[in-house]
DNA sequence: TTGTACGCGTTATCAC
DNA sequence: GTGATAACGCGTACAA
């Protein structure tokens, strides 16, 4: 800051071309001859040419910036979504502007306008506090990531294809009683197909089943003291029965197979645990656990392919209205460890 | 994007004031009246204003913008020191523009030119390809976190501080062994500092001590398996000595844990584990992890601060020359859970 | 209190 | 193949 920058007009000036010329050696460089782009080239490592990209944007328009909103990134899953979307950067070239907001719909409204300010050309969205309509209102191209979707296009884990392979298993091996323990998901989040997964599969082979949807808290002792009760109830209410357990994360999975080992030293083989998002905790437990893994890398490339290609079309000269959301589901895989079979 | 945005000229025409006045109203908003206030927040509405602030920044120069780069987000000390620099927006009001980088020196040096491309305004970097030299010679306000330093200024957690208090605990605790588990450290990073005073602190009580430094991998697999090799070395060497094991990382104390119960079923008197990062894991394992917690807000805060004031310093007329590098460190926590004691 | 004129660094249009 | 010139949207002397 302290010497002004070199400017292309500097550039211009030592070598005697125009501006103009300056910007085709960056953005058309055939149209130069050989021996001028050397003249160039050399020029700029004399002066010490470094480029303005805020300056290149204010007059073609073209941001490269995508913004990204996510809950936080205390959660694997959020941190993961976030580390892949950062490194698709290396395919393609989009910068990401990030807020991290947990506190209502104002602060994420705030953000949003700030990330406009910034001119970001997309917009990826994995919190839950904003209504998709009102999102859709901002007429950008945007992307949701696991949460309510209506009015704007999505990503997401086919999640009914999971808790499916998760309960057939289960029921596969022979389980007398299944189980399946998770928060009172909202309906019309893309996450209550599991519920609805579990429960269609059960009936469907008429094996008999439990929902436990009382799972809440905001620490991580809270919800350790509500799956100990569940524990707790299971163990009297089942006492000799194989139990089929799917729970909606690893995390919880990871409890639940705590409070088994501390109580029998062992996992004894009245059990078997299901959990679902292959975050680390699923291999770093006691037992490894089996569990479904989302494909995290295919959500965040199908979701980049979407974006871009919305955002193309809103650069032409005649963007169209950004039509119909789409919807896509990437199939999960199960990946069967120690705690069942 | 498909019709133009609003600008002040619009503004100023709509309200017959001039485009000086508009920007004042956003800038010394005391200088207009109430009256005129008033009228432009009007047309504002009406004509539906959205701010560019890129077109702000080319004007003035001041982009907001900070940059960061991690080595990834997968570990969660990283995403969390993240997590934290974003929420630090509320406070700060600076942008962060993040890179993610693992591939060398050649393309952390590319996104540097990214960055500052972008004029943004202060750099962060947790990452440690390239030497803080490098670093230093971008001219610009530079706060290494947790790596090499000696030619910028640095934010670290007391490691020394740190690695004492575990060593000093399992001392008291009367352990025979004392036995410290860790990677092959650079001998200039700040973790350095873990393994030196794990030693003095041992030979000043005088008490027998091992330092194996072994452990490596890419995967958690790998890494699992020199732990174990190392596990099955000590449960060989010292059968039936009360022994101390102070850990680098909370996951390789997990890993330990997890040996020690599979074999035993328990968690046996014999054996004390001390952990360091107070990361998720260390609460989740099977038996919560004694560990030394690393005050990331702290860290986070004392580096905002500490870049702020640089940042304010190269705003000025006259800027001084980026003074000498200077270091922070900041006093780690005991957590004590229930192995130790 | 308000306005004029120009600068910020780059790209786009049209000419030659 | 190259060059004027006018945008892009906003800030800021300087003047009134």
């Amino acid at each position: 800051m302290s010497k002004k920058q070199v400017t292309f007009a500097d550039i211009a000036e030592y070598t005697n071309f125009s501006k103009t010329t300056i910007s085709r050696y960056f953005n058309h460089p055939d149209s130069l001859t050989v021996e001028n782009q050397e003249k160039i080239s050399q020029a700029l490592d004399t002066l010490g040419y470094k480029k303005n990209k805020l300056a290149k944007v204010l007059a073609n328009g073209k941001s490269e910036f995508i913004g990204i909103i996510v809950p936080n990134l205390y959660l694997h899953y959020y941190s993961e979504m976030l580390t892949q979307f950062l490194s698709s950067y290396s395919d393609y070239h989009y910068k990401f502007l990030v807020f991290a907001s947990e506190h209502g719909a104002e602060e994420e409204q705030q953000y949003i306008e700030e990330l406009l300010s910034y001119q970001i050309e997309g917009l990826i969205v994995l919190s839950h506090t904003l209504p998709s309509e009102k999102l859709a209102s901002y007429q950008i191209p945007v992307i949701a990531i696991e949460r309510e979707a209506k009015y704007i296009s999505s990503v997401n884990t086919d999640n009914y294809m999971g808790a499916l392979q998760a309960t057939s298993l289960l029921i596969r091996d022979k389980c007398d009683i299944l189980i399946h323990i998770n928060v009172n998901v909202n309906k019309s989040a893309p996450a209550y197909d599991r519920i609805r997964a579990f429960q269609a599969t059960c009936e469907e082979y008429h094996v008999p089943y439990d929902i436990d949807l009382s799972v809440e808290g905001d620490s991580y002792h809270e919800i350790l003291n509500v799956i100990r009760e569940i524990f707790n109830k299971i163990e009297a209410k089942y006492p000799n029965q194989k139990k089929g357990i799917f729970l909606a994360n690893d995390t919880y999975a990871n409890m639940f197979l705590n409070l088994i080992f501390q109580k029998y030293g062992t996992f004894p083989s009245t059990y078997e645990i299901v959990g679902f998002d292959n975050s680390p905790i699923a291999s770093e437990a006691i037992l490894p656990i089996t569990t479904i893994g989302q494909q995290i890398d295919v959500i965040v490339k199908t979701a980049m392919d979407l974006l871009v290609q919305q955002m193309e079309e809103q650069k032409k000269r005649v963007p169209k209205p950004l039509g119909e959301p789409v919807h896509k589901q990437i199939a999960p895989v199960l990946i069967r460890r120690n705690t069942t079979k």
